[in-house]
DNA sequence: CCTACCGATCGGTAGG
DNA sequence: CCTACCGATCGGTAGG
């Protein structure tokens, strides 16, 4: 099926080259990209500095490869599975619900990746910079989108704030995990989900039906 | 009236302290404390690495003086002002309105010094955790009373979930920081106003009287 | 993938 | 407050 010479099973360098990622989007969650050195990694993993640098060329493009390692993983464990959900008020529901279960499972040992990094380059210019403000603007799109979409079924009052909607609940998972972060407490995620309830029916939303 | 030995000004010993205390901070709120260099920021300030170690004994006594200087001007511009509000919902909605001015008027370059901190150190152990985990618990216990003042004086629902409204106030403000920052876009301040004056208003709050 | 090395910068100190 | 220096670590490279 596929055109690539047959490999019976993945190299050790494909190994290696995944566990150092792996290290890295952890550490980098934790002490954020400035704080990840060469070495503290290297030795981290378990190789010599010319060893990460036979995977990745330079730190800027290892930390290219962290964003986007950190990226499938937020994709596959978030936006995929509330995807999986019928576009509209239950897809708005499940992109909440599982983020806050995303941190709650702690994916991440240092929180979201992504509120790390909005956190670490907000203030500063760059490929830092911009990388985080075109996520944030992402997730702030796909919010609308299906809020919008939510509305467009009627699912929402065709009256209400959209706007006010998605701001309330980027600010409520926002907060969440950073609290959570901090003081380790599974409460501010519920607190999270109870904002999150509040602020869907305001804008005219019905928790969902279950089946009997 | 002190009794210091009369000093008709500032020494100049005085003035570089202050002045590194200025630009530490201003850098930190940017680029994190650990983000911040001895060399770089006495290279800013314009004296030379021991100049700093003048008057600062190490790197750690360095990071406590800018966090106490931090401290400081956070009490200067959001917490003094506010508490010149009656105890209540009049104080309750400067503390928010004081914040985002806080915010708007970029009184750190970065945004929040302390919204910083604490995505650096959240997930950390030692000082800096301990340090902004404290921070962020006199911020919400300051809010907290503050509305349950406003709720005994009858300015609020007896009914109103106050832990509620403190966390969506809290969400709103911290997410406006965080955006503000990044896009420089005034809006997001307006919209974390619009959000506290509406959940203010679901606690049964009422937007203040203006005398005609 | 390793050892061995590079210049630059880190936090910090000696001596004045 | 300065110059001049310390050992450690930074990102990165040479050569194998």
């Amino acid at each position: 099926m596929t055109k690539k010479p047959a490999r019976a099973r993945r190299s050790d360098g494909e190994q290696t080259h995944a566990a150092i990622l792996d290290t890295a989007v952890r550490l980098a969650s934790i002490e954020g990209l400035g704080g990840l050195s060469i070495g503290r990694l290297a030795q981290e993993v378990g190789v010599s500095k010319s060893g990460l640098y036979a995977h990745f060329g330079s730190k800027q493009d290892l930390e290219m490869s962290i964003w986007a390692a950190a990226r499938e993983i937020f994709e596959r464990e978030v936006i995929e599975p509330a995807l999986a959900a019928p576009d509209g008020l239950a897809r708005f529901e499940q992109l909440c619900e599982r983020y806050l279960s995303y941190i709650e499972r702690r994916v991440f040992p240092g929180g979201c990746f992504f509120a790390g990094m909005l956190a670490e380059f907000d203030a500063r210019t760059g490929r830092g910079h911009d990388e985080i403000a075109d996520d944030q603007r992402e997730w702030n799109a796909l919010l609308d989108a299906t809020a919008a979409a939510a509305q467009a079924a009627g699912e929402l009052d065709p009256t209400a704030d959209l706007r006010q909607l998605v701001f309330d609940v980027a600010a409520a998972i926002q907060l969440a995990n950073y609290y959570f972060v901090l003081f380790g407490n599974a409460g501010v995620i519920d607190q999270a989900r109870s904002s999150i309830r509040a602020a869907i029916s305001r804008s005219g939303g019905h928790p969902p039906h279950h089946a009997p």
